[in-house]
DNA sequence: ATACAACTTCAAGTCGACTTTAAGTCAAGG
DNA sequence: CCTTGACTTAAAGTCGACTTGAAGTTGTAT
């Protein structure tokens, strides 16, 4: 039991963000997590590093890669407020994303073609 | 010069096909490309092999592993169909590649709303 | 006290789709 | 004959994001 203190395992932080042990000493290991206090040892996570995962989960699904998020936290002079570390990413991000989109579309309408042609032949 | 006669060099194809010659030979290894004839030692393609590369080249595009299309060439019973091959490969990508798009324009919205926001705070 | 789970580190392994490297062979032009 | 360029092979390297393995330490329950 955890005597509700303030601090975390890392195999709390790993339930409670869904993440394997493994991921979030490799995140530290890349720099992604700031490296936590430790007793005798071990890691003790204070509660706020759940929305650095957090928030590095939903950046992954939005498409950042774990270098451009080590770039976000890391990579600006130091004072950058957050909305100008953010709009700096996006810019380069949503053309990215956009033009996935589109191939995808196109994949889903030449998946649709395939699915009810009658081709004999597999090159047609 | 290549006389017009109906074989190609392993460059010839690579020219014509947009793919490196070590792609072309890492096809042939992995068997999605039929091993060509070989005149003392070296590759001699048939034309079709170009339309074989294409076919790859568009399905990756559409989301197929290269591991799924070698299925499709040699992973039915000898005398399927083509168009019962791509019924079964395309019953189950339609749906990934659904779900991609979905992920994607979720995505899309997200960075959007980080592109404008006034955050102020990373986690937010 | 003892067992056992959970933690530690570091190195190496995984996946897919190739590319790169090293060392060697072959055909054509000068 | 000799060089040059395109080809050959097998093996190893690359990338990103982790996972796995081995060997050792710590925390907790009985």
């Amino acid at each position: 039991m955890t005597r509700r203190g303030a601090s975390l395992s890392i195999g709390e932080v790993a339930r409670q963000s869904g993440l394997r042990p493994s991921a979030i000493r490799y995140y530290e290991s890349i720099g992604l997590v700031p490296e936590p206090e430790r007793r005798s040892g071990q890691r003790r996570f204070e509660v706020s590093v759940l929305g650095r995962l957090a928030l590095i989960r939903a950046a992954q699904g939005a498409g950042f890669t774990l270098n451009e998020l080590r770039t976000l936290f890391d990579g600006f002079p130091k004072h950058t407020t957050a909305s100008a570390r953010w709009r700096t990413l996006t810019a380069v991000k949503l053309p990215e994303i956009q033009e996935l989109i589109d191939r995808a579309q196109k994949m889903k309408g030449w998946l649709e073609l395939l699915a009810h042609c009658e081709c004999s032949d597999l090159e047609a």
